[in-house]
DNA sequence: TTATAACTTGAAGATTTCTTCAAGTTATAA
DNA sequence: TTATAACTTGAAGAAATCTTCAAGTTATAA
């Protein structure tokens, strides 16, 4: 019944392996945002949207709540920070600047 | 074309979210290690451990060269090692949180 | 009450990833 | 030369994940 650890490790990676769901993490590092708010910034469709965002919830990444019509999402933990830091920094020493992408890579990182 | 940078790190995070890779990555941490050695310790075909390794290296996340009739595997960048402890980092704070959640629901369960 | 905005959900087909198998290298031992 | 150990590879069916669609909530405005 228990799980390895291992197996634990692999789908929060997992989890973070879609690039709807670490654009969600990296609005959310800014503080919490509403749905609406998200949608303007990743361009995908409402139901997508959920779907991912339900992903999140599942893995205890983020957690909602209602607020009047809207529902706000907030990062449950601010480690997740530390994970899409350590992620950019691997980025760099393995890309090799294949299409510009090392130099995106700098400007976001100075960008927070 | 382009691939935008969220994608190329949700390639990253997906590569790590498999147990086998994730313990191999373990693994190779405490220095180079020929495939023989993992695959004493970790509980797979010697074909699957081949197929998660070429994951690896596609990914660049580890180099391999040729030692007389064995293959020694390293980590491309010791940077790994920091992905890995934030990741241990999260599950840390996610369990736990996952932890007091249960504790509270049982307790509720009682009162009625 | 009715309508609408803001989201979520379940289902289903499309796409990816996994595991395993059979076959193929490369290096060394007999 | 032949055999064997140590790995890798391509292919194929199984399994998991994605995207999209239709339908369903919940809260608020008309």
């Amino acid at each position: 019944m228990s799980v390895p650890l291992y197996q634990a490790k692999a789908e929060l990676f997992r989890t973070l392996g879609h690039p709807v769901r670490i654009r969600v993490l990296e609005l959310l590092q800014d503080g919490p945002k509403p749905v609406s708010a998200l949608l303007l910034e990743i361009d995908v469709e409402a139901s997508n949207l959920s779907q991912q965002l339900a992903v999140l919830r599942r893995a205890g990444l983020v957690e909602s709540t209602r607020d009047g019509a809207s529902v706000m999402y907030t990062l449950s933990t601010p480690d997740v920070a530390d994970l899409l830091a350590a992620g950019r920094r691997i980025l760099g020493s393995v890309l090799a600047d294949r299409d510009g992408l090392l130099v995106q890579l700098q400007a976001d990182g100075r960008g927070r």
